[in-house]
DNA sequence: TAACTTGTTTAAAC
DNA sequence: TGTTTAAACAAGTT
């Protein structure tokens, strides 16, 4: 179900290196940089430079938190929460393709969406961003009790892969009775959160298991390789970007073409399986790319 | 230049 | 009716 130059490999016009997008491991990452940058210290002053960003009150809460100290921050699904003490409203971001925190001044970022200056504390840095080239990132002002719900029934999320492995019978009850294809199913964040394209290719690679298999015919072992894949590509691509900037669109992981892509199927397509050496294929499903060695993933 | 990249929402199809 | 797929959208790269 290829088409021509889907076995053509460097030919593609994929850029080596490139393609990172803000998934569960990378906003897990920025989660925890945020965390370390903001925690324990007072916002001092808020600077929402593109009113475009807010897709709920934000611009309210821009002025409502300055003098707030963050209490925590955290993640859930794709979405990074910054939490403020004093019963404030948390602010929540949604980092589409090309958002992202950084510890940086504004000036030195083109695409500064908002910024934030803390009271200043030696060794810290005193401005994180939201940088966002393409703009396609959101930002929600939310009550802060009410979060868990307003992820489950405004947002549509469902429960959490990860942390802590989750077994066989959770990925069974998920989505174990969807009749799209198990490559299609993993990516639905209201029946697990967090997973996206890049994700799925690689975590069915890892797991042996066909993107175009329905998810409603896996058998017990194949949902069992499924419950392994997942930690161990969650774990790895965190420990493989853990940094103060998750590299995106526009990075080159190495200046050599063909050096080290971060990942083992997707956008290889041409380039031979690491397991087995057989071409790595591409084909569409629900109109996103979907990469696999048919030799490996025969089941 | 037109096609491609993404997650999400909405509309249409099954 | 519920489920699934396709199209549209944002904007930047190739």
């Amino acid at each position: 179900m290829g088409w021509a130059g889907s076995t053509e490999g460097r030919a593609s016009g994929y850029a080596e290196g490139g393609g990172r997008m803000p998934e569960l491991p990378e906003v897990e990452i920025m989660s925890r940089n945020l965390a370390r940058w903001t925690v324990g210290r007072r916002l001092q002053q808020l600077d929402l430079r593109d009113e475009a960003l807010d897709s709920g009150g934000v611009v309210a809460w821009s002025s409502q938190a300055e003098g707030a100290t963050v209490r925590r921050v955290w993640r859930r699904g794709k979405y990074t929460v910054l939490e403020p003490d004093g019963g404030l409203p948390s602010l929540v971001l949604h980092f589409r393709m090309t958002g992202k925190v950084v510890a940086a001044e504004p000036s030195t970022r083109s695409s500064a969406r908002l910024v934030i200056r803390l009271s200043p504390v030696q060794g810290r840095p005193n401005c994180v961003v939201f940088d966002d080239s393409r703009r396609l990132g959101n930002a929600w002002a939310q009550p802060t009790h009410s979060l868990d719900r307003w992820f489950e029934v405004s947002r549509k999320l469902g429960p959490e892969p990860w942390p802590g492995v989750q077994d066989t019978a959770f990925w069974a009850q998920q989505l174990g009775r969807i009749r799209s294809p198990i490559k299609v199913a993993l990516m639905r964040q209201d029946r697990v959160a967090g997973l996206g394209n890049i994700a799925a290719s690689e975590i069915l690679w890892r797991a042996g298991v066909s993107p175009t298999l329905r998810a409603c015919a896996l058998s017990a072992e194949q949902w069992a390789a499924v419950a392994r894949a997942v930690p161990a590509f969650i774990d790895d691509t965190i420990e493989r970007e853990s940094g103060d900037e998750i590299a995106y669109v526009n990075s080159r992981g190495g200046s050599a073409r063909g050096v080290s892509s971060p990942f083992f199927v997707y956008r290889c397509a041409g380039r031979p399986c690491p397991r087995c050496g057989e071409p790595i294929a591409r084909f569409k499903q629900s109109g996103r790319s979907t990469f696999w060695c048919a030799s490996c993933q025969a089941g």
